[in-house]
RNA sequence: GCCCCGAUAGCUCAACUGGAUAGAGCAACGGUCUUCUAAACCGUAGGUUUUGGGUUCGAUUCCCGAUCGGGGUACCA
């Protein structure tokens, strides 16, 4: 309806020779304001120096006639026109909703676009956090969001597992494997103090029993750390429904020359320049306050040179579109990797960042700093069992992204019972139990049920809202942030039991109880989409 | 110093590309179960949208300055 109404004002100033005029056609906050509202009048006000008000009027007189469903047209000061509909509009919807299920105002797909979204990323040093969390849960979810769209969607994780942080977990495994067998052996400075180090060591005793006493430097322990620690990884994120696509390891791009090829080209380019014995890209020539270092002067890669490279072979590997997210400590590499892309001529537009800010955790009030080293965090799977896996899921994505997140712990625990994941499934429970009542009272079938009944402002107010559902997804997708979902949802549940708690679906009245069973089953049906878009669950009973 | 995010009810946060009387949840107070689940519903109270300017028919939203908080500004990742 929206959309009929946006494209017959773009006709229409097409036809005026004012195509680049830009105006609004919204959901008024008010229902008084009408279902729709357009700003239309006031933006033309300056272009035919005419009083927007008379203008809005002699639209109203014109341009919008003969709109399928239209009740009423008002035109109220300064100029706002505001429509409003039938009935039979929002009625129209059960049936569209039934016909359709899941692909309920899917729109036309003009392009099927491979999208890569690359998301946690995390080195295996270590458990994953409550701060790893959010990404991953932000990263999986917006990778559904295009899905339902019709998409193909690519998850990856990009990961390291060389480097200083890993000998540093190697070393502290050792460490501990040697205490199990009676031995002296201190932690390294900086080595890794978890519980979890000592679990691991204990399988290589259990597998090797001493075979590897005072073998330090023997890859077997940085190897099998990350082994395990990986297996950890994938555990919680799988608690969660999460599942990547392609693990990409940074050690590849050095075994297949990705690296020294990113070199070669810039330098070829004349973007890169040598300077106390380090190799330095002329970041400042696309704004950068200072130039980055690639290659230090001890020969070894800076972290950007790996990046670039990376996202190189994202790039040549043919996506369509690339999504990385990142938290906001991390958000600085960013436009050096694209200033290094747009160097070697590729098309950085195709990636996209998606930051977000941190989550801070307080517990019995007070503020709690973690830090995988020294293992002072709270895991990513002590709140999952502390909650479950739906309320992890709807927590991260009830804040914006670009907001910080407080997940105060003690609250999670103490309130989990008047949670708002809980109120979307109750919405669901309640739906499915109805369905269940029907049939025992011995309503057969229903789908031939006349919608011209569904007449109460509690349920068109419902169909209103589930009208709105394509753009929400469309605005969701746009700014790559699943809240406006959640929102959605929480308005429709609002919605929802307010209309249960005044009305009966199942009564002495057979043809009207056929009609809200219908209902119910259009409305049961966007719910249990849109939350399986969100990952979450919709159990039948609660 | 410079760059990026944020600042909205007591608390945690919404408000779609600038729209009309800024909304929820929690906390507080009062009401509603002999009916399909009260994990719900209804009502009351709560605001100078941090601050000072500017842009315009209209600003929580855009621009400039200030203050406070988080992050970055490495030949760390």
């Amino acid at each position: 309806m929206i959309k009929a109404i946006q494209e017959r004002i773009r006709n229409y100033l097409d036809e005026q020779g004012y195509e680049g005029l830009d105006f609004i056609v919204e959901r008024p906050k008010k229902r008084a304001f009408g279902h729709i509202s357009t700003n239309l009048a006031m933006k033309l006000a300056p272009l035919l120096r005419k009083n927007p008000y008379q203008i809005a009027g002699e639209l109203a007189e014109t341009l919008f006639q003969n709109i399928q469903y239209l009740e009423k047209i008002e035109v109220i000061r300064p100029g706002f026109i505001n429509f409003f509909f039938k009935a039979a509009y929002f009625q129209s919807l059960v049936e569209e909703l039934l016909a359709a299920g899941a692909d309920f105002q899917k729109p036309q797909l003009l392009k099927k676009e491979k999208i890569q979204v690359e998301f946690v990323s995390a080195n295996p040093t270590g458990p994953l956090t409550i701060g790893h969390g959010r990404q991953a849960v932000l990263g999986d979810t917006v990778g559904r969001i295009f899905e339902w769209f019709g998409h193909e969607i690519t998850r990856e994780y990009y990961f390291n597992d060389a480097g200083r942080q890993m000998r540093l977990l190697g070393l502290s495994v050792y460490a501990r494997y040697m205490n199990l067998f009676g031995y002296e052996a201190e932690l390294p400075d900086d080595g890794y103090q978890g519980d979890y180090i000592i679990d691991i060591a204990k399988s290589i005793a259990d597998k090797w029993s001493d075979k590897y006493l005072n073998q330090p430097e023997n890859s077997l322990f940085t190897d099998f750390a990350a082994e395990s620690v990986f297996k950890m990884i994938q555990t919680s994120l799988e608690r969660l429904n999460i599942r990547h696509d392609v693990y990409y390891n940074e050690k590849d791009l050095y075994a297949e020359g990705k690296i020294s090829e990113v070199l070669k080209i810039l330098e070829e380019k004349n973007f890169t320049y040598q300077y106390d014995g380090a190799i330095w890209f002329k970041a400042r020539f696309f704004g950068a306050e200072k130039d980055r270092v690639l290659v230090k002067s001890s020969g070894e890669p800076t972290y950007r040179l790996p990046d670039i490279a990376y996202h190189r072979q994202k790039l040549l590997r043919g996506f369509d579109r690339i999504i990385d997210l990142f938290g906001a400590d991390h958000h600085a590499t960013f436009p050096d990797v694209i200033a290094a892309l747009q160097a070697m001529d590729l098309d950085s537009s195709k990636i996209q960042a998606l930051i977000h800010q941190f989550v801070t955790l307080t517990k019995d009030g007070e503020k709690v700093k973690m830090s995988t080293r020294k293992a002072t965090f709270v895991t990513l799977d002590e709140l999952i069992d502390l909650v479950g896996a739906d309320v992890v899921r709807y927590f991260y994505l009830m804040r914006g992204a670009d907001s910080h997140l407080n997940f105060d712990i003690s609250l999670a625990q103490k309130e989990s019972d008047e949670n708002p994941v809980f109120y979307l499934q109750y919405a669901h429970a309640r739906m499915h139990n109805i369905l269940v009542h029907s049939r025992e009272k011995g309503i057969e079938s229903f789908l031939e049920g006349d919608c011209s009944l569904l007449i109460e402002d509690e349920i068109l107010e419902v169909l209103d809202i589930i009208s709105e559902f394509g753009e929400i997804m469309e605005t969701a997708a746009r700014t790559l942030d699943p809240i406006h979902l959640i929102n959605y949802l929480q308005k429709l549940a609002t919605a929802f039991h307010r209309f249960y708690a005044r009305h009966r679906v199942v009564s002495e009245d057979l043809e009207l109880s056929k009609a809200r069973l219908k209902f119910i089953l259009a409305v049961k049906t966007i719910i249990t989409n849109a939350m399986g878009i969100l990952g979450i669950h919709t159990p039948d009973v609660m």
